[in-house]
RNA sequence: UGCCCGGUAGCUCAGUGGCAGAGCAGGUGACUGUUAAUCACUUGGUCGUAGGUUCGACCCCUACCCGGGCAGCCA
């Protein structure tokens, strides 16, 4: 017989003589005639009760059954007696396929998020990391869908890269030279000519270069795969390994760039909502009350658009007290930030045309800009409760003022001949930006801490299972 | 990396310079179409680690380890 999802089995329409159903045991309460068994799969949130009786030939097993025990059940599907659930299935046979002892770790009652992140290998099982990671699930195939449904080319940018200078902070060294006794030239630097690759390589922090090469030949093209950050950031926001999605855009300008980061965000929060309708409604009585209205007012007005100098202008007028200094030129600041999106305009903001001196290097230069006040055109997507989700820019496609970029930042040419080839064949002005994935998991589901929505949290000092 | 908070039973946490506590989980029994079931009884401790102060330290001091929050870096 062929096994029935109990997501299905919930939603069926009518009853059925014969279900198989495989799963663990959340939790079972014994009568005196029969034994009430809820059982779940992961394939939904709800799981679904199973009724033992008493006079089942292999009823004296159900001890067995203990919470966390992986368990087979024939039986029949039909219309619950009791409140609370409208089917339920009356057990023929049931099979405890794996016990699980008295040293289960999961319990009924609640558990803190700090205790199962210690035990990341059972937190699926949990209602709560069960719905996190089929909203993850359901998110990262609702990205392809966007772009796969606009055209857009799906690019696989390398992880291991041999850019070690794209900005974006400090990377992960990749080596097969040994730590302790690597080979050295004459003059005593280790002689990374004899490495795998007979050059200096690195986990990549972004596909952004690569992408924008695919873009100049493409057109549209979009990246999803894994980021690496060697930075100690000991933040609920920040993690080592994380995913990120980059579309790149030829033939497009800030304006565009900005109007299709917003139509992507506000395309996933509808995804879930239609998709994981369950599941959010979790998190939003479990996790954080306001989930599903902050959803629903993200959903219903546009994004707010502020350029940089409009929002120093903001701050400085607020009247508050600010802990690090508001002035033009200075970096914007998590309580800036926090200040804008959460109090002034109280909706996600796109903040553009920064500071050029605060900005990388591959940034367009706004055009009409005051020599003393020089900006580029980069945008960040601030949402309340996380801050950035998204950082991009339209990219500087004149190739003198790419140079002019690269030496204020005191970067060799040489090392990026292939980027400058890119504005010398064919320049096209073009554009994008970085999806944080985790951060925007934390916007939907209203979960904390990027330890809690990826399956195995990379942080400084834990690289556990 | 800096500042702050924490570490006591499997989990969540009280606790006082002088005999180590509760709720939940686990165990035993009762009861029940139950659903975080209920009721009674009950097992369970290197009080993060190492020093120090003291007649005596879970408690006070120092260092370290671990976890968390915030900040910086960013997505």
């Amino acid at each position: 017989m062929a096994r029935t999802l109990i997501k299905d089995a919930l939603a069926a329409s009518a009853p059925q003589d014969a279900i198989q159903l495989q799963g663990w045991v959340r939790t079972r309460r014994d009568a005196k005639a029969f034994s009430f068994i809820e059982l779940n799969d992961g394939s939904s949130l709800k799981g679904i009760q199973v009724i033992a009786n008493a006079t089942l030939p292999d009823y004296a097993h159900i001890e067995k059954a203990t919470t966390g025990a992986a368990l087979e059940v024939h039986g029949k599907l039909v219309p619950s007696q009791g409140q609370g659930q409208k089917w339920e299935v009356i057990a023929d046979t049931f099979k405890v396929v794996g016990e699980a002892d008295a040293t289960y770790p999961l319990q009924k009652k609640g558990h803190s998020l700090e205790f199962l992140r210690e035990i990341a290998h059972l937190r699926p099982r949990s209602n709560l990391f069960g719905a996190v990671f089929r909203v993850r699930s359901r998110l990262a195939y609702a990205v392809h869908q966007f772009f796969q449904q606009k055209d857009f080319i799906y690019v696989h940018t390398p992880i291991i890269t041999a850019s070690d200078a794209e900005g974006a902070g400090d990377m992960f060294r990749v080596t097969t030279l040994p730590v302790g006794d690597p080979p050295r030239t004459e003059d005593g630097q280790v002689d990374n000519t004899k490495d795998f690759f007979a050059k200096k390589t690195f986990l990549t922090v972004s596909g952004q270069l690569e992408g924008e090469i695919f873009a100049c030949a493409l057109s549209n093209i979009y990246t999803f795969g894994p980021t690496f950050r060697a930075e100690n950031s000991n933040t609920s926001r920040h993690a080592a390994e994380f995913w990120m999605i980059e579309p790149e855009v030829a033939f497009c300008d800030l304006q565009g760039n900005m109007a299709l980061a917003e139509e992507f965000v506000k395309y996933l929060i509808r995804d879930a909502k239609e998709h994981c309708a369950a599941d959010l409604e979790f998190f939003s009585k479990f996790v954080d009350k306001e989930l599903l209205a902050r959803l629903d007012f993200v959903l219903e007005r546009p994004f707010q658009r502020c350029s940089y100098t409009e929002a120093v202008e903001i701050l400085e007028k607020s009247g508050k007290k600010w802990e690090h200094p508001v002035s033009w030129g200075a970096n914007l600041q998590a309580e800036h930030e926090r200040y804008l999106t959460e109090e002034h305009f109280k909706c996600p903001v796109t903040v553009y045309n920064y500071p050029r001196a605060i900005k990388a290097f591959y940034m367009r230069v706004t055009d009409g800009c005051p020599p003393d006040r020089q900006t580029v055109g980069a945008m960040d997507l601030l949402v309340p409760g996380i801050g950035e989700i998204i950082g991009g820019s339209q990219r500087e496609e004149r190739l003198e003022m790419l140079r002019e970029g690269m030496a204020m930042h005191h970067l060799s040419e040489k090392d990026y001949w292939w980027y400058l080839d890119l504005r010398r064949f064919g320049s096209v002005p073009h554009a994008g930006f970085g999806l944080g994935f985790e951060r925007m998991l934390m916007f939907v589901t209203g979960v904390g801490n990027i330890r809690d929505v990826i399956p195995f949290a990379r942080t400084p000092g834990t690289a556990d299972f």
